[in-house]
DNA sequence: CAGTGAGCGAGCTTCCGCTTGACTT
């Protein structure tokens, strides 16, 4: 029998706490939140003031009864959660879902792991601050009100199973503008001029490559230029040195660690959270889903030794950084190695590769500035009287630099700054050639997954623990996706000027490649298009900051939460119910024009399952044809051909083996079909140009793969096949699926063993999860 | 999991934020 009971969030946290108490603690973890709204109902009652129905969460009941059982046996139960809104209300379930008593309950609060901290914690305990407690109801009520009621009427008005809510809504609104944008931009192009020269000084050949600060915006001008520069001499008029800093970035929190995994890399956001997961777990770093750069005294102290033991004291730099972002909670550290001295680690390459970006980051930001000067080198041309611009970079001190360097969003950043030779006022430089070279801009960039929570997060929109499952979220609703786009071949004009002669000449660059880029879907824009029409107030960028503000004054004890959600309430709910009664059905419904053969009209637009084609009216006597787009196909694109295209299936091919074989568009794309057996097509086969030549070997590549996969079948029992699957080997029997015990080899099972497997309930396919009637 | 989209009606879908495993074909 323990004294003492001690509940965290996180177990990997209770592990380490544990170590530094004494015998009379048992630490435990609550793993989270332990009593939510019920899923299938509103959970909210309107009526009586708002009062959230909070109940056990169906998976954490075993949990709950084991702690009541320890909290029993204890003398006294330390609420330990997290110190912010959701801690408070985590503290505040426990106490009432393991039926504490005041007398046997204490509330503390750390924000670093320290044997230090916790010792101080237990010294100084609190009550259940229940203004806290009340802002995170007024947040969990705000968004379960917002979500569970702009939902169904959604499935209402557009299509079913879609979701509307407070910050995925959002989210997608930031990917369809930025898409707006994109469309409404408008490519020009302008003439950049620059120039090789060659210097000798002391007997050493230099090259120095200049630029005219000027652009010319249309070929004549720039060749007029180039035309008035023959017979130059380049003179240095002046040159000037300028001392410059830079400064390290602060230490990670988990949107910089997934913008920063995302640039150097290459890891999704989802991904990143994986490893940074596995590396918390097994203690190589300190919390991962946290929005503090804040380093503990323990951190700072074994950072600053360990970059004097390495770089020396010259390169120390004891730095404190203070948070920026909206509504940040800071309830933990910033993300850094557990012991600094740690430089490297054993694990995965990619739990080794994130490792050491932390490890850098968390170093260099205890470092010294890096001190640079900037030269600035302007070359007087002759017969013009215009000015070339040399720039040189020259690192006096490397600082922080010797470790880490913040990588960068910008796609255009090619301008790199060059070191210079030691150039002088007065200094003649001969001219090697000069280029006029046509340039273009460039849209606004497309949001990847890690740039789209770095602009959340400056909108204050979502939480360190959300932003992976929210861009899971509007990708699983098919609102937006994430894709490599090819470029096309773009020609641009160069003029080039080399012992007074001018040549010009065209030459091509591949311009407009995307690569794991978040593009919003038909459906994501009809959505937002919808929501921004009857709801503005939900999707508009400050509505989370200003919902902020009212949580900040509930837990302040300036403002009492129904009051604030009946504020909010009244006049949404009002405009939920105008627009169910007002507004029809919102589909995108777009006339692409007529069709030659029939003579009636062809709509696009979204239906049940998505975007189709239709082929005559609605309203008309005789029932309209449907077909679905193809993924590749878009509402705001599709030509009336193509949209005639796709009511040429399902067409049969031909014969193959004495059966039919005809090609068909599917759910899941396009496919061949043959004796009731299907084979998709891919992504290089069009449809509509396949012969029966290229079907049949679709057919025999399928039947190949199939015959490999095959491990062991038996006569006796054609039903049942050992296969080989993506999750390793499996037994298919009656076209159900199960899983073979761990340590059995799959080539040795016989009948008898398979059927073994098949019958016992352990084995079974789990079968979806029925939900009572209410 | 594969040719769906009339209209009706039953029954279903859905939020955000805090945490890990269990599990997939």
């Amino acid at each position: 029998m323990t004294k003492n009971l001690v509940i965290v969030e996180s177990p990997a946290k209770a592990k380490t706490i544990e170590g530094f108490l004494g015998n009379d603690f048992l630490v435990k973890s609550s793993y989270g939140h332990v009593m939510d709204l019920n899923k299938t109902q509103l959970g909210v009652d309107i009526e009586n003031g708002f009062e959230p129905q909070y109940e056990v969460s169906p998976d954490k009941k075993k949990l709950i009864a084991e702690l009541k059982k320890l909290a029993k046996d204890a003398e006294m139960v330390w609420l330990a959660s997290d110190e912010d809104r959701e801690g408070e209300a985590i503290s505040f379930h426990l106490f009432k879902a393991l039926g504490l008593k005041e007398a046997h309950t204490k509330r503390i609060v750390f924000h670093e792991i320290t044997k230090t901290a916790i010792t101080r914690a237990i010294e100084n305990p609190r009550d259940i601050d229940y203004h806290l407690v009340w802002a995170q109801q007024a947040r969990r009520v705000l968004d379960r009100l917002v979500g569970y009621e702009l939902s169904p009427l959604l499935w209402k008005k557009v299509k079913p199973s879609l979701s509307a809510g407070r910050v995925q809504s959002v989210a997608v609104r930031l990917i369809v503008e930025r898409e707006e944008e994109i469309k409404q931009f408008e490519v020009s192009s302008a003439f950049r001029i620059t120039a090789v020269l060659n210097i000798s000084i002391d007997g050493t050949q230099y090259q120095v490559n200049a630029e005219l600060p000027e652009r010319f915006d249309d070929r004549d001008k720039a060749l007029a230029f180039l035309e008035s520069c023959k017979g130059a001499a380049y003179t240095i008029q002046s040159v000037e040195k300028k001392p410059a800093k830079k400064s390290p970035a602060p230490p990670f929190t988990t949107s910089t660690l997934q913008q920063e995994a995302s640039r150097k890399l290459g890891y999704s956001v989802a991904n990143t959270m994986r490893i940074a997961q596995q590396l918390y777990e097994s203690g190589k770093i300190t919390y991962m889903r946290t929005d503090s750069v804040n380093l503990s005294d323990l951190a700072l102290h074994m950072a600053k030794e360990v970059v004097t033991r390495q770089y020396g004291a010259q390169y120390v730099k004891t730095r404190r950084f203070a948070t920026k972002t909206k509504g940040a909670q800071e309830a933990h550290e910033a993300i850094r190695p557990t012991y600094m001295e740690k430089q490297s680690i054993t694990g995965s390459a990619e739990e080794k590769k994130l490792y050491d970006l932390i490890w850098k980051r968390t170093l260099a930001s205890q470092m010294a500035d890096a001190e640079l000067e900037k030269t600035t080198v302007s070359i007087l041309v002759s017969t013009n009287n215009k000015q070339l611009i040399a720039s040189g970079e020259v690192i006096l001190f490397d600082g922080f630099l010797k470790v880490y360097f913040e990588g960068t969003d910008d796609e255009n950043g090619d301008e790199s700054q060059t070191i210079l030779p030691p150039l002088n006022a007065g200094m003649a430089l001969m001219l090697r050639e000069m280029t006029a070279q046509e340039r273009f801009t460039r849209h606004p960039a497309r949001y990847t997954e890690a740039s789209l929570v770095k602009k959340m997060e400056e909108l204050g929109i979502g939480r360190p623990s959300t932003y992976a499952p929210t861009i899971s979220t509007i990708q699983k609703r098919e609102y937006v996706v994430k894709e490599d786009r090819p470029g096309v071949v773009r020609q641009y004009q160069v003029l080039t000027l080399v012992n007074d002669q001018i040549k010009e000449k065209t030459a091509n660059e591949n311009t407009g490649f995307e690569k794991s880029k978040l593009f919003p879907t038909d459906i994501g824009t009809l959505v937002n298009r919808f929501l921004c029409q009857y709801f503005d107030s939900i999707i508009d960028y400050n509505f989370t900051a200003n919902v902020e503000k009212e949580f900040d004054e509930i837990a302040d004890g300036r403002k009492e939460w129904n009051l604030m959600i009946k504020e909010f309430y009244g006049p949404f709910h009002l405009k939920i119910e105008n627009t169910l009664e007002n507004a029809g059905k919102f589909s995108g419904e777009k006339l692409l024009g007529v069709d030659p053969v029939t003579g009636k009209n062809v709509f696009v637009k979204v239906g049940r399952f998505g975007p189709i084609v239709q082929l005559g009216d609605t309203e008309s006597e005789e029932k309209p044809r449907f077909a679905s787009l193809k993924k590749t196909q878009s509402l705001d694109t599709i030509s009336l051909a193509e949209a005639l295209d796709l009511f040429s299936f399902p067409r049969l091919l031909g014969e193959f083996e004495g059966s039919e074989v005809s090609v068909a568009l599917g759910r899941f794309g396009p496919y061949v079909k043959h004796n009731n057996l299907f084979f998709s097509l891919l992504k290089t086969d069009d449809p509509v140009e396949i012969s029966i030549e290229r079907a049949i070997e679709l057919i025999e590549n399928k039947r190949n793969k199939d015959e490999q996969s095959l491990i062991k079948e038996f006569d006796a029992q054609p039903e049942l096949k050992v296969l080989n699957g993506r999750y390793g080997p499996y037994i298919s029997f009656n076209k159900k699926n199960f899983k073979i015990p761990k340590g059995t080899d799959p080539a040795g099972l016989t009948l008898e063993a398979c059927m073994a497997i098949v019958d016992d309930p352990a084995n079974a396919p789990k079968k979806k999860f029925v939900r009572k009637k209410k």
